[in-house]
DNA sequence: TTGACATGAAACCAAAAGGTTTTATATAAT
DNA sequence: ATTATATAAAACCTTTTGGTTTCATGTCAA
C-alpha cells in the first residue's frame, strides 16, 4: 500500500473492486465479512480496498460489537463531480453524450432493469 | 504499463498528471512536445500518459507533418457522469456536498479566480 | 472457560504503474 | 545534402497496487 500520501477520490474509485464495494454500501452498512462474501477475494484484500476508501473518507467504519460496520459517505463524490462540471461546456451536443452513455449500458447487456438481482455497477 | 487490458476512464483521470494534461487540451489542442514543457517530467513520460488517455478515449491524436496533434474528446466522461448520478440520491442535503467543494477549493487557495494564469486543475 | 467468529496486522509476492535513457525514423529547414 | 526537430519504440528500473498466507487479538455464545 500506500506510504505516506492518502489516497483521493480520484485513485478510490479507479479499482471497479472498490467501486462495486460502494455500490454495496449504497444499499445499507455492512460489517466486513458480508461485503467480502460478494466478492472471490479474501476477506483481507476487501479490508485493504475498504481502508483506502477509508482515507478518501468515502467510507467510514465503526466497531459494533465484535465486527466493523461500514457506511457509504458520497461526499467527497462532489469533488469528483466539480472537476467534471469543467467539461460540461466541451460537448457541442446532448447526443454524444446520449451515444457514450448507451453504448456502455450496451456493454452490459442492459441487465439494470432487475433491481433484485443486480450485481454489477449502477448502470 | 497494461500488457492487453485497455485503461477505462475510471482509471484514466486516476493520476494527476493526465487530469492536468486533459485541462490543458481543454484550451486548444497540442503536440506532444509543447503539453511535455508543462510539466518536469519527459516528453516519453508523457507521451505514454497520452496513450493511456487515448486508449480511454479521452484524447485523439493525428499527425500534422511531423508533429502530432492532441484533441480532448470529453464524451467518454459522460460514463463518470453517470456513475457519479447514481450517488446522488445518498446526499440527505445540500448543504454537505457544499460544503466538500469548499473545503477542496481551500486546500488550493482559491487559485481558480485568475483564469488566465490559473495552472491548476479545473478545481 | 472454551471455542467459534470477526477483525487486525505483518510478511511476502507478482504484476502494473510511472518514470528514465537510448536508439531509430520521419519530416522540416538551411 | 545535412542538420535540427518531433515523435516512436524498446529496454530498463523503482515504487505502488492488489492480492495472498499466516499469526495474533478481541468478543460472543455455549
Amino acid at each position: 500500500m500506500s506510504a505516506a500520501e492518502k489516497h483521493d477520490v480520484f485513485q478510490a474509485i479507479a479499482d471497479p473492486t472498490r467501486r462495486k464495494v460502494l455500490q454495496l454500501l449504497a444499499e445499507g452498512d455492512l460489517p466486513i465479512s458480508e461485503i467480502t462474501s460478494h466478492f472471490s477475494m479474501s476477506r483481507t484484500a476487501i479490508a485493504k480496498h475498504l481502508h483506502i476508501l477509508s482515507e478518501a473518507e468515502l467510507v467510514s467504519g465503526r466497531k459494533v460489537g465484535r465486527e466493523k460496520r461500514f457506511r457509504l459517505q458520497p461526499e467527497p463524490l462532489a469533488e469528483l463531480k466539480q472537476w467534471l462540471s469543467f467539461y460540461d461546456r466541451f460537448w457541442d451536443n446532448k447526443l454524444s453524450i446520449l451515444k457514450h452513455v448507451i453504448e456502455k449500458s450496451g456493454e452490459n447487456g442492459l441487465k439494470v432493469i432487475d433491481k433484485e438481482k443486480d450485481t454489477n455497477e449502477p448502470s
